[in-house]
DNA sequence: ATAATTGCAAAGCGTTTGCACCCTG
DNA sequence: CAGGGTGCAAACGCTTTGCAATTAT
């Protein structure tokens, strides 16, 4: 109740005080007010966001916060492996990440994510790695293209 | 024979005069000598380079480039989908890319980069993207993990 | 009191760009 | 002579960092 996040919370990682808490403290962070800040904010951002984009979204819901704490605050949590980054147009991009193998659909015209669960086809991965004993990170699939929504209308809205 | 490349080609893509004059053509660039020793340069590695890199080299070998010629060149090669894109320390890397729908298994330890043909698997990624109906590029499949090299010998030798 | 956190502003770094010169057609 | 190609150096934008003030333990 304390938290100004998740209009409505509709990933498994929401914004509940403690799950916040939880997450910083595995990435090795004391859940101070303004990191807690910073990843409520990323929470609820459907697509990959930018360290400044979030200063600026944080800085105008009225929040004291500075660059610097928001660029090590997502350095860390990624580096924790905790939310999973994306380079779009020469910046660096957050996006708080599901556990488990999965896939990304990353849409090349809006910067939109997908999530696929890589769950049913597993073995194909299995297959593909095999050969050359490369061991793939359980979230680092990435597959580029256009979505559905891109495809279907020309707009660039950066809705989803 | 006028071409200082390739020591010992190993890609179908090597550095034949040709192959660099129409490569440049098919992305809308007049071949000139310039831009023929970056896509030469380029054609050799096997592992991705980043524009600075390759303006290095060239130097080195005594080739009168500007930064700016390799940082256009690359650019354009990039725009016409001639050349993959990768991502690695905040340096944008550049590499040559086989012709048809694979994969790319990027190791996160050495930066390599393994081409993987998606012929036999195809369905795979048809089932994947056909829900939401998103539409992938052919070429824009990156798996991130250690590539079996790194795995064995943890020195990060970056030899492939 | 001691250690961690934070903000500011400056520095860093890869990349882009304006512009004058050059070469080719 | 016209037009693209090129190099240099300055400008840019994102990110990192040094350092002093602030806050928590």
């Amino acid at each position: 109740m304390a938290s100004h996040i998740a209009p409505a919370d509709r990933h498994s990682h929401d914004g509940s005080a403690d799950e916040v808490a939880v997450r910083l403290r595995a990435a090795g962070l004391s859940p101070t007010p303004r990191r807690r800040r910073v990843l409520e904010a990323l929470a609820v951002q459907r697509r990959p966001v930018g360290a400044h984009e979030l200063y600026v979204e944080l800085t105008r819901r009225g929040h004291r916060v500075g660059v610097s704490t928001v660029y090590r605050t997502l350095s860390a949590l990624a580096d924790a492996g905790l939310v999973h980054v994306f380079v779009r147009d020469s910046e660096t991009r957050y996006r708080l990440c599901a556990p488990g193998r999965h896939y990304h659909l990353v849409c090349r015209r809006c910067g939109g994510v997908q999530e696929h669960p890589a769950g049913d086809d597993g073995d194909w991965l299995d297959g593909v790695t095999a050969a050359g004993g490369f061991r793939p990170d359980p979230h680092q699939i990435e597959v580029q293209g256009v979505c559905g929504r891109c495809l279907r209308c020309q707009g660039d809205d950066p809705a989803d």
